[in-house]
Order: structure tokens, then C-alpha cells, then sequence
DNA sequence: AATGAATGAGGGTTCATTCAT
DNA sequence: TATGAATGAACCCTCATTCAT
């Protein structure tokens, strides 16, 4: 039914734009932050004037909605991808990480999670943190199972958690998607940074009891 | 010359005015980002009126400008002392993550490095970035020795600074003066945290050639 | 010629959708002002788009103007049917109210004469105010005239018909097509209760000496 | 204590600013409706920058809110005079009229009573309906009163007064300030006029059963 | 040393209007 | 005949900054 096409075009057509437009957000608000981000320049950076961009989006808040949107959904598939790949509480934190990694630099060219304070509302800021509260807990939850294996080292792991999510969401501030390392090489070396941060040494595995050395994957 | 007393006073008390200003405005600046902030909150937080707060500071600019410059003073006495304890570079680059994530939290409660673009006039930014060059310049040099020393893991240096950084600019997002750590302690976990990300495990170490255990810049 | 009875038709479908359009805004400048109106929400409710009542009108402006020009042939009409049903003044200006009232309920349910400054353009206001001048000049003579019959209390003929055009054109603010009284009804009442407050009474009447009750413009 | 006057003139002169913006937005609001008008117009007519307004005005809303908060108080002032006064229900609709219209008059030159829908956030517009229907309600009364007591028509008293209302609201388009007529004459002129409309005249008294006629004042 | 008042510049948002289809 | 998309102009509002006091 060739007569129905240009209305499915079209709306391909359109939430390509949108999404065009988000990403460009985006990188805006990593940039200059979300208040030093004018959208005029959004708009001129994609060819638009602002009212055409208003035509796709409702809000200068819901672009950074969306942009968090995609960021927790990105972060929550790598913990689904994870888990179901499986194995020790490393490997799991590792494929995370990884996943996530990818994700963001690949879909949003190294997200915002920035949450300036302020720059949401009340409402929108309230179901963002519990989502990102659910990302969180995960991820502590490999870090306490990890201790639990012993193949972590002993630690807070609500600070264990920050540490690495500090170290993945800064990713924004410094990658180019034109550098000398891809997206994939740079989730690999990211990864198992973080990895290795938690995972037991030589000297300290040494220190632990016999009685919690047990199941270590290393 | 007792006449000349007072005026000294007043000028000790002018400078405390002047670093609280200064905190309060990092504070800020770190929740709400720097166009985020309005200096009306600022100074009704502490208890003056705008204008007040322009007899004390030139700019909003230079408010932020002094910000980083709290910070990469922090960062270059935290690395001159990490010099001066000496160590391998294991220990060298602990002492320097230590002395700055002290620095950041107790002097700015975890400062500002956010560095949003158009924040800062080109002539300031530049100064700035050469600073911060410098210091990521330093830790680079640290990884690489702690490479050289065998005691890191082979990584890209740029890299390896970048995901610390990370982690470390990060805390202001997550850290309360009144949290359950201390900054001693958040700073040594959060230290050692980084420094084992980077330190050599006993499998890798033990399955390098000895070949490749030299003169390592990715 | 059969071959021309369809435009006839679409020209005959055509106009009705235009009056369907200019009831719809009247109905919304009433309600909302003229630049509180928008043209969007007219076409909404219509269940057409915001072109497709472009290719019915020319204009925002003009579709102001339209309500304008139907209040002013209502009101034109209302006149000179209550003077070819003749009688005196009292009865004249009950039957143009009367025949007003209906005409404005009916068609325009309780119409716009609101006159914002700034809505119309200098030309069409002119014209306009001259049409209503004329619609005024109408009123104002019955009112002389029934003061010159003896029927109506001596007055200040222009703030008598400004208020009676104020209870008048108000009755769009309240009136409801599907209240509880019918249009039929409220004319009756409203111009009862508008000729009563000119109408002399009882005592008035009685008390004037002879010589004022001729030729009476204050 | 001369030193404290410098603080008391300051309010006194923001209170009189403040009133004056209040009274030209009244005026404009009254000539191009509250959408129609902007806000630069107003502080250009009254010779300041429209960020000085908005030094002593929260919002355009709270600028409409004022004007009818004004003629709110007005309505019930006028009510409570005309009730201390007493007399008959038609001396004291003619009372609460007269006082009405002078202050209208004076006070806000012919305010807004406008009610464009929209115009006014839900809390807002809740709140003044209820005001409004306070006011409404007292003339309500007394135009049953006067029923009661026999000295006006017969008539639906929500129709009548509605009527009333729409006659001196409308004010605000013909008033000039300048006008021939002063505020107390018009006044007289108005209320006279709108009183007569309800009041039992010759012809009506006379059909009136015996039993109804008790308590004439006229 | 500090404040009330004022301003210029800029940004978010809306909307009447048009055009290609 | 009707629509999706786009735009220019305008308006509300905020805020860093200044000035007279």
C-alpha cells in the first residue's frame, strides 16, 4: 500500500529530527551546562530556527528530560545485559560498566547526568532520582556481592559507587567522538580501571581468612 | 606604628569576607551549575544584599575564576607535598589523591572544576587550562612512573588521569559536610579506590614478559 | 445549467463554514479578548486545523472585524424594525433593544463589542466607530425624543444610552445559550428593566412644572 | 526622631510607584484587554524601564490581580456605606451605586472588571469569583428586598442584576476623566438611572394586589 | 561599608502567518 | 481543500551590573 507511506515517512522523518535535536541538546548541556545553554544555538548548530525546534519539543526542560531519559535507559540495559551474560560479581560490574560506557558516548556522544540543581522540576526531578536510585542500587548490589564472593576488597559501597559513577559520567567532559581511541577501545580501558579498583590484590587477599576466600573468579 | 592596626584588621576581616564569598559561591556553583546560580541567593545566604557582595568581588566571573584557582592551588600543594613524602608511584599518586580530595572538601566542600564552557572570558579560561594542565600533566607523569616502576598497569596515561579526575571532580555532587565520613576517611577510601584501579594484580604482573616491563607509553 | 448547480452548493457549503468560524471566535474573543484568543483553539474546537480556517479567512483581524460588522447589522436592523413598528419612544426603544438583544443572543451568542485599542487597524476602526456612531445616534434621538414626548425622565441622553449599551453588550459575560432563561425571555426582561430606568415615573412626572417639559437637551 | 523618616518616606514613595503602575495598568488593561496590552507600553507611559516595574510587581498576573482586588474592595465598601446608611432597598441600591461608581471613578479611573478568561491562574480567578459572588450576592438581596417591600418590579433578581452590573462595569469604556461630566455627577446620574429600572412604577403599582403593596417608600 | 533602586541585555516561549505538498 | 512544518516578531521575565545615597 504504497498510499500509506509518506505519512509512515513522515513520521520517521520527524522523530529523526527529534532525535536529532536531543542529541545536539545534549551536547550542549554537557558543554555549557543546561542554564548556560541557549537554544537559539541549539537550533542554529542543527540548521533550524528555535521555533521549528519548539515545533518537536515542548520545553527547554523536557529536552533535558529526554536527555536523561536515554541516559537511565542506557544504564539500565547495560545492568540487564549484564545479568544475563552472567558470572562472578567482576565480571558483572565490568560488563556493566562497559555496556554503559558504550552506550552513552555511542548514543549521546558522552551523556549529561549533571543534575544541576534547579534545572528540573520538582515532579520531573523526583521520578529522575528514584529511577537513577534503582541504577544505583544495582550497583551496589554487585559491589556488596562481590564482597560477599570475595573477589572485592572490603569497602563502603555507597562510596565505592559514586567513585566509579564520578569517573563514567565525567566521561562527557572530555570525550571526542573524533579522538584517537573509539568507543569500544575506551569502554574497555574504562571498565576495567574501575574494575580493578575494587577487585582484591596480592596483599590484601593475602590478609583475608581462609573462610572468605572462597569463590573467588580471579 | 599602632594607627596602622586597625587598618590591618580590617583588612584580615575584608579577606574573610571576601573567602566566604568565595565559598558560598562554589557551593553554588557546583549544586546549580554557573549560569544555574544567581548571585541574589548567594548573598542572601549570607546574609548581605547583592550590592554588598560587588564591594567584596569584582565579577561573577571572578568569583568562579577564584573558585578554580582554590582548586588548582589545592591540586598543585597536594601534589608538591605528595613529592615531598616521596614513595613509588603507587604511593606517590595515593598522597596526591589524598592531600586534593582533603583540600576540595574541606576548603570549597567539594569544589568546582566543572568548567562549563562560556563560563570564563577566553583569557582567563586559557590560564586556567594551562594550570589544569599542568597538574593532569603531574599525574600523568606519576602513572607513567608507576608504570616504569612496574608497579601500575600498562593503560593510556590520558586516560587513566581522565576516569580519576573523574571520580575526583565528581564528589561535589555526592558530598555532604555532614554526611556519615569524614573528609579524612572519604579521602583515603576514595584514594585508595583510584590507586588499586591502577596498581598491578598479582596475575597480571606475573604474565608480563619481562621485555615489556620498560619504557612503557602506550 | 446543471453543470453549475455543485459550485452553487460548495460556494452555499463554503459560506456557512466561514459563519461556523466567525461564530466560533466571537464566541472566543467574548470569552478570552481578542489577543488572549488564539487561533489554534478556535480551529480545535471547529475539529479543523489552523490553514484550513486560513483558506476561509484572510485574517485574525478580519475575523474581529466580522463580529463587529454582524453586531452593527444586528443593531441597524434592530433599529429600523422597532421604527417601522412605530409607537412612542418608551415602546420604540423596548422593540430595538428587544429585537437587539434576540439578534445578539441568537447569532453571535451574546457578541463581542468590545473594543480592545489595538485590535483593529487604524481604517477599519474608523469605519466602524462611524457604523456604531450611527448606532448610538439612533439611541440617543429615541431618548430625546421620548423626553420630548414626556415619556422619559430628563437626562443627559449620551450617559443614558452608555449605559444602557453597558448592560447591553455585558450580557456576553454571562449569558449561556443553554441557561435557564430562554433568548426570547431575557430580551423581554432586559429591555423592561432598561426603558423602566428612563421611563418617568410616577411622582416625576407630576412634579415638573410645564415650562421644563419641553425642548429638554441638558 | 528624624533619623528614622528617611526609611518611612521610602516606603510611603514605593507604596505611591507602586499604586501608580498598578492605576496605568488598570488603564490599559481597561483599553486593550489584559492580553493586549504589554508591559513595556505601561513603564514607558509612566516613565520608567520595565525591569523598574517589575522592581515593585511580582508579575503581569499580580498586576491584574491588584485591579480587581481594588474594585473588589470598592464593591464591599460601597455595600457596607450604603448598608450603614439604611433606608429603603432602593435607597440603598442607589447608594451602594453611587458609592461604586465614584470609586471606580476616582480610584482606578474606570477599573477592570473585565474577566478575560485566562487571564488569571485558577487560584487566583477561584478566589476573586468568590469575592465577586459576595458582592453580587448583597445586590442580589436587596433587589429582593425591595420586591419584599413592594417598591421594585417584579423580576428574576440574577438577570437584574446583571444588568446593573454590566451597565457600570462598562463604565470603564466611555469614562474620561476629563470628561464634561465630574465623578459625583455621573455617579448620580448612573445610579438614578439603574435604580429607576427596578422601581415599581405607576402603571405597575396599580396591579399589584393589595397585599403586596405594603412598605412603599416612594 | 552597605543598600534601595534602576537598567540593558538576553533567553524562553507563544503565535499569527505562510508555504510546499 | 486541507495539512505538516517552519518562521519572524513580539512579549514576559530574569539577572548581572551600576549608581546615588
Amino acid at each position: 500500500m504504497p498510499w500509506k507511506e509518506p505519512s509512515k515517512a513522515r513520521e520517521r522523518i520527524a522523530a529523526e529530527k527529534r532525535g536529532a535535536i536531543i542529541r545536539e541538546a545534549a551536547r550542549a548541556f554537557n558543554r555549557r551546562g543546561y542554564h548556560g545553554t541557549n537554544l537559539d544555538e541549539v537550533a542554529e548548530r542543527l540548521g533550524i530556527t528555535k521555533p521549528a525546534l519548539y515545533y518537536y519539543v515542548k520545553d527547554k526542560e523536557s529536552l533535558l528530560l529526554a536527555c536523561h531519559e536515554i541516559a537511565i535507559e542506557i544504564a539500565m540495559e547495560a545492568v540487564a545485559r549484564a545479568n544475563r551474560q552472567g558470572g562472578g560479581a567482576d565480571e558483572r560490574l565490568g560488563n556493566v560498566l562497559h555496556h554503559y560506557v558504550r552506550g552513552l558516548t555511542d548514543d549521546l556522544r558522552g551523556c549529561v547526568v549533571l543534575m544541576e540543581e534547579g534545572a528540573l522540576g520538582p515532579a520531573n526531578l523526583r521520578r529522575l532520582k528514584r529511577q537513577r536510585d534503582v541504577y544505583e542500587g544495582a550497583l551496589r548490589e554487585i559491589v556488596r556481592d562481590g564482597m560477599a564472593e570475595g573477589v572485592f576488597v572490603r569497602c563502603d559501597e555507597k562510596v565505592a559507587v559514586f567513585v566509579i559513577l564520578g569517573a563514567v559520567n565525567w566521561i562527557s567532559k572530555w570525550y571526542a567522538a573524533d579522538g584517537p581511541r573509539g568507543s569500544e577501545e575506551l569502554a574497555g580501558m574504562i571498565s576495567a580501571q574501575l574494575v580493578r579498583g575494587l577487585r582484591i590484590g596480592p596483599t590484601e587477599g593475602a590478609l583475608l581468612p581462609d573462610s572468605e576466600r572462597r569463590g573467588e573468579a580471579v
